[in-house]
DNA sequence: ATATTTATGTTATAATATAACATCTTATGA
DNA sequence: TCATAAGATGTTATATTATAACATAAATAT
């Protein structure tokens, strides 16, 4: 069940990230396992290096962790690891800011609907069946089929909108 | 009011697009007057451009149009013109695409949720408050404080549905 | 008329992403 | 078990998208 998984509301300041993040590559570990996938240490160090903030993760920001590591990487190194995590539902692109986030559910395919924060940088995801539902029905409306629908939705979560009133 | 203007829905093939094209662009005119903003030939004739397609135009489109009129153009030239438009509400920047889009009802602000037909490349807006309403009320009931909410729905538009089925 | 603001020109470069081909590793079947 | 094929990664080069910084020109305000 995704709501009871922490992962897949906002991440409220203290939560103990640690645990989103070995919870969210022992599912990947596992999902890989089940479908046959390889999940190579590369694909895993990049999981971990998206998972290492609930922020958004520039291609270019993995590469140079990656680097740091003493790994070799060029571009295609990264790109082709997010590729992997993406199509397999572990990561997901936020269009509107080029960069990529590890995934609440890390379900195959679900409704995701990013909330992000511009303050703290966090997103969060929604996960809400009603909105992709209604986009569904008013775009069946305009006789338009949906195949993917992206919803990003930036503004101020809970935690900064309280100290932005302080 | 907006419903009323046909260059709200998804573009239908045969309509008579130098309509929606000159529509827009007298829109723009007519507000830029009343807001005393400068609707300089530049900026005219960017919006032209975006508007000579129902689809994306990419920034490096525009500008190889530019450059065809034997305007003198760079990046910058287009880029600016583009925050211009888009500021005052006359372009969309559809982000999954990082591409630009004419604005059917060139409203300052209002809710824009892209249908993108992946088959014929064209763009429709729903504008749909409803959908709006329920981002608003979803994200609130999780204290997020929604700025800017990012809809872009990509599928198969009807014509090409219809298309495709023959 | 001059000062100020706003817009545009110009050069350079940053940031994001992919193509193409080489090499290495893992799985598979003979 | 070895050959082969498929899949993953390395490597080099380059394409695509976007902005910084400063110069010039045009419009507006004083």
């Amino acid at each position: 069940m995704s709501f009871s998984n922490p992962l897949n509301v906002f991440p409220q300041p203290g939560h103990d990230h640690d645990l989103c993040a070995s919870a969210a590559l022992k599912i990947a570990e596992d999902k890989c396992r089940l479908r046959g996938l390889r999940f190579t240490p590369l694909r895993r160090r990049v999981l971990e290096i998206v998972w290492a903030q609930h922020g958004p993760s520039g291609a270019y920001d993995i590469l140079g962790k990656l680097r740091g590591d003493k790994q070799k990487a060029a571009p295609p190194t990264v790109y082709r690891a997010l590729e992997f995590l993406v199509e397999n539902g572990f990561v997901h692109k936020i269009e509107s800011l080029n960069a990529f986030v590890g995934c609440g559910g890390a379900e195959q395919s679900h409704n995701s609907q990013f909330l992000i924060c511009g303050k703290c940088n966090q997103i969060g995801e929604l996960d809400d069946p009603e909105i992709s539902a209604l986009i569904e029905k008013k775009a069946k409306n305009m006789g338009f089929r949906v195949d993917q629908p992206t919803v990003e939705i930036m503004g101020l979560c809970s935690a900064c909108k309280i100290e932005s009133d302080a």
